[in-house]
DNA sequence: TATAATCGAGACACGGTGTCCTGTAAAGTG
DNA sequence: CACTTTACAGGACACCGTGTCTCGATTATA
């Protein structure tokens, strides 16, 4: 086990054509083929170092969503309205692409729980007890209601996700914490 | 225009087998050239009478929803308990399939939206106007976090769609309701 | 220098899609 | 009873993305 290095530029090219590729054409249209091309790299190198697409994109996202990691310090409405800027625009299309992709592929749905989904649920939780009061309900419940109200959103595209739906849940949150 | 008019015989042996073939195999492994074998029909009627897949299974969805109608004049927590019932099986996992197909097929999305997805919603607002008392609360948020719930337990799979989660959300929105 | 793992690049089989074609069957019309 | 029109089952075909394999060249360690 020695052997040539693996080439960080490589990967960064890559990660970059990909990302790139999914602005410009939609995360479904992207292909492997469509990636190797753009990164100018040969398609055996990608297959070496991601089972699938969705691998690929996943690495993207996550490496891209640590790097502009929200402070999570913030209040309720701060939180989610950083989070729904992020969820509204290029990034949000390709984790719904993911989402879709892992309706057929057990192991990304398990990956997409544990390096995205996962972390996010954590971040909010966190929020929700800080708040004064923290809201009496069941919390796991209140997670699963803002988390859901974005998802139904991001897929269907019935509403947008944007600052006024941000600042209708916090007025909800505050008033279900004020019921007995 | 007169010719051999449309085989209902092809048309539900085509619908049953993909059914059929979605339960054996689960939508995404599921083919056009798979189901006209099963159905043995040719094909080119496949062709003739659907654009793709899902347009075929959406049909097939809206025949088996609208079949087994809820009564709709339900509580709220009867409403979701079999709300959650029908899609916590089968029928659930297709529409599923659907939903991720729908993100990368516009005309799929607003099909799903306009036949499945909107009724849902409109039979949800019956409900939960007809609640004494209605919740003050806005109604679009309120089915939005009601949905969401659903369809982000339903992609994601991290919580089952249970009677349970049928009460937990009636309690939830009484409390709200209960609020000033 | 020898070994080992990487790199870009291309060839290949496989499978699903969507179109086209053939011969046959079932309706309406003269 | 012909004639026309459309649907039917079945097969052939090109197209495209996937995933595996091979090749010679490159870049590290021992």
């Amino acid at each position: 086990m020695v052997g040539r290095p693996r080439s960080e530029q490589a990967r960064r090219a890559i990660l970059e054509a990909a990302l790139r590729l999914c602005e410009r054409d939609g995360y479904p249209n992207v292909t492997l083929k469509g990636i190797a091309e753009e990164a100018g790299t040969g398609r055996q190198t990608l297959y070496r170092w991601w089972d699938t697409k969705a691998d690929l994109l996943l690495e993207a996202m996550t490496d891209l969503v640590e790097s502009s990691r929200a402070p999570s310090q913030a209040d309720l409405e701060t939180f989610l309205r950083e989070t729904f800027a992020l969820a509204d625009g290029a990034v949000g299309r390709v984790v719904a692409g993911l989402m879709a992709e892992a309706q057929s592929d057990p192991a990304l749905a398990e990956r997409l729980r544990a390096r995205l989904i996962g972390p996010r649920r954590d971040a909010l939780r966190a929020v929700l007890e800080r708040m004064p009061p923290p809201p009496g309900a069941d919390l796991d419940l209140l997670i699963d209601m803002i988390f859901g109200v974005m998802w139904y959103r991001l897929l269907n595209r019935h509403a947008p996700l944007d600052a006024a739906l941000a600042e209708d849940i916090t007025t909800l949150v505050a008033r279900i914490g004020a019921s007995p």
